[in-house]
Parts: C-alpha cells; sequence; structure tokens
DNA sequence: CGGCCCACATTTACGGTCAA
DNA sequence: TTGACCGTAAATGTGGGCCG
C-alpha cells in the first residue's frame, strides 16, 4: 500500500467531482485493480466515497462531504495538504498510520477499536448491527420498524448517534425524527431497517440521567444459584454483584430491563436457581413453567 | 422527415483468483 | 501488496429500422 497515494486520491477528489479509476491507474502509474482497492480502504475509513458506472462515471465523494463546511472546513483540508507533505518526506510505512492519519484529518472515529464477533448471530441481527454502524459512521438517516414493549409497531426514521452496549443487550441512541426527540432503541426490536444516503448532522446524545424520556428502567433482580453453577455465576457477573453463601450458594444481584429476554435467561438456569427479588418476576415465571408443564402433560 | 424503439457497442465499476 | 487476467453488471451512446 503505497501510503500518500491515499491521501492523493482524496485530494484530488476533493479538488475534481469525480474522477474514473483508470484516469488514477495512469497518474500513479499503478493498475486500476489496485486503484479499487484503495477505493475499498478508503471506504473502510468511513470516507463517504462511491462510483458510478457507465460513461461519465468514474469515483467521487459524496456532494456534501466535499461542500459541507462544518464537516470539511478549510483547516482540515490544509491538514490534508500537510499531511500529505510530510508523507512525501518522511516516507512512512503502514497501512494503519494511514488509516488513523485519515480518521484524525477527516474527524472520523471508524477504527477498529472494537471488534464484535457476531458468528453465531442470525442474519437479521447482523443486518441490523452492520446497517446500523455504517449509518451512524456515515452520518445517514435510517429508516426501520420499531416493536415496543406490547408489540406495537411502528416506522421510525432517525439520526443514529451511537451503539451502545448495556446488560448484555445491544441498543442504539439516535435522535429519532418521527417523535423529534432522542430515544434509545433495542436492537432486538428492530426490523426491516433501511440505510439512506441522507446526511445529518450530529447531535450530541445527552446525558441519560438528565432526560427521564430516555431512561431505561431496569429491575433489580436477585437470585439464588447453585453452588454447581460458579462457572457461570462467575462468568457472567461482576464479582461485586455476588455473595458466597455459608450453605455454598451464591446471591447475585443484578438489574436488567425488564422483558421476554430476561425472563427466559433467567430460566435458562433451571432448577439451579431460584429468584428471591422482585416477587412479580418469581410469579411470572412460576407462571411460565406451569405452563410449559402443560405442554408436555 | 421526425420520432420512437430495439439491438448492439462502449465505457466504467466490481469481485475473484493466482502468481510474483 | 500488487498486477494480470478473468468474467460480470450497469449506465450510456449509437445506429438502423419501423411507423405515422
Amino acid at each position: 500500500m503505497q501510503l500518500n497515494r491515499l491521501f492523493e486520491t482524496i485530494y484530488i477528489l476533493l479538488n475534481r467531482k469525480n474522477v474514473t479509476a483508470k484516469e488514477l491507474s495512469e497518474k500513479f502509474e499503478v493498475s486500476i485493480r489496485t486503484i479499487y482497492r484503495d477505493v475499498e480502504t478508503l471506504s473502510a475509513t468511513g470516507l463517504p466515497i462511491y462510483m458510478s458506472r457507465g460513461n461519465g462515471g468514474g469515483i467521487s465523494l459524496l456532494p456534501e462531504f466535499v461542500l459541507n463546511k462544518t464537516i470539511l472546513s478549510d483547516s482540515e483540508k490544509n491538514d490534508i495538504l500537510s499531511a500529505l507533505q510530510s508523507l512525501n518526506a518522511v516516507n512512512a510505512s503502514s497501512t494503519n498510520n494511514t488509516l488513523s492519519k485519515l480518521s484524525t484529518v477527516f474527524g472520523i472515529d471508524s477504527l477498529n477499536w472494537i471488534e464484535v464477533d457476531y458468528s453465531d448471530w442470525s442474519d437479521t441481527k447482523k443486518t441490523v448491527f452492520e446497517t446500523i454502524k455504517q449509518a451512524t459512521v456515515n452520518r445517514t438517516l435510517l429508516h426501520f420498524n420499531y416493536y415496543n414493549k406490547n408489540g406495537d409497531s411502528s416506522r421510525r426514521t432517525v439520526e443514529p448517534i451511537t451503539l451502545w452496549f448495556k446488560d448484555k443487550t445491544w441498543y442504539l441512541k439516535a435522535f429519532c425524527l418521527n417523535k423529534d426527540d432522542f430515544r434509545v432503541f433495542k436492537l432486538n426490536r428492530i426490523q426491516n431497517i433501511e440505510g439512506t444516503n441522507e446526511h445529518f448532522e450530529k447531535k450530541d446524545f445527552p446525558n441519560i440521567s438528565a432526560s427521564k424520556e430516555v431512561t431505561i428502567q431496569s429491575t433489580k433482580i436477585v437470585i439464588k444459584v447453585d453452588s454447581s453453577q460458579s462457572y457461570r455465576v462467575y462468568d457472567e457477573f461482576d464479582e461485586k454483584d455476588i455473595v458466597k453463601n455459608d450453605d455454598d450458594t451464591y446471591t447475585v444481584t443484578m438489574n436488567f430491563v425488564e422483558d421476554e429476554w430476561v425472563y427466559g435467561y433467567l430460566l435458562s438456569f433451571g432448577n439451579y436457581a431460584k429468584v428471591l427479588e422482585p416477587p412479580h418476576i418469581k410469579d411470572i415465571l412460576v407462571d411460565r413453567m406451569k405452563k410449559s408443564l402443560e405442554n408436555y402433560s
């Protein structure tokens, strides 16, 4: 990967609306295939780069990106220039280095600081996650159907801000255009997600505690677990939430958003755990087990 | 003759593989 | 990492024939 080729490509794109891969390949004296690979790399940094086919087609940056001064100021353009010059002078070598410089210049925090292994996720969940990730990085609007607790669905258009992992579950912090307010969406309840090319100005998500609207109501649940499950207890909970009892059992305190998942999760301990608090969850679980029993009798 | 449609050509992107 | 080669797809351009 020739380093400054990427920078120069961007610089050319900033000054020209469109350039074909062939043209670039001739300029840089590399093959067309290499140019396409470069574009792939640039795209991976979150740069809104796209290509169009046919006569008059070629490689370009999203016009909003080039024109919008808030995204790319003159000083940032100068940054690119100086980065180019310094690279020419130093002749540095490392793709990672290039990518992080690019990210810095463009103010895009899309580097691989986090890795999510979703090999055992369903295709739907993967799609939802990937679409949100792309839209968050590129700051483009998202459309999706959202199911609330009661199973009612509504079509939403949102400005994604952050993917958020809390209590073993993924959430999306976003600005909802339908409600004209900030909202937190549970990924599991999102369906028929669609990305768009419509850009938006990034807003800062308000402090959770400052806004009641977006507070996620979690329930304090206390369970007593058999010692045979110690591997699960220490694997899945924080040490400070685990109390080892004299009778060789564990008392675990957890805070979860109460929903189907939690009931299933608690039941997954089978007869090795017992819910101590709150009473209403106890009742729900008893009810479920009774119904399960009926199914098998 | 002018306008329309269709088939074909051209230009460009896109992804895979393999060897250097 | 790159280049060479392969096939494929999509958008656009072109030319010829048909029809009113």
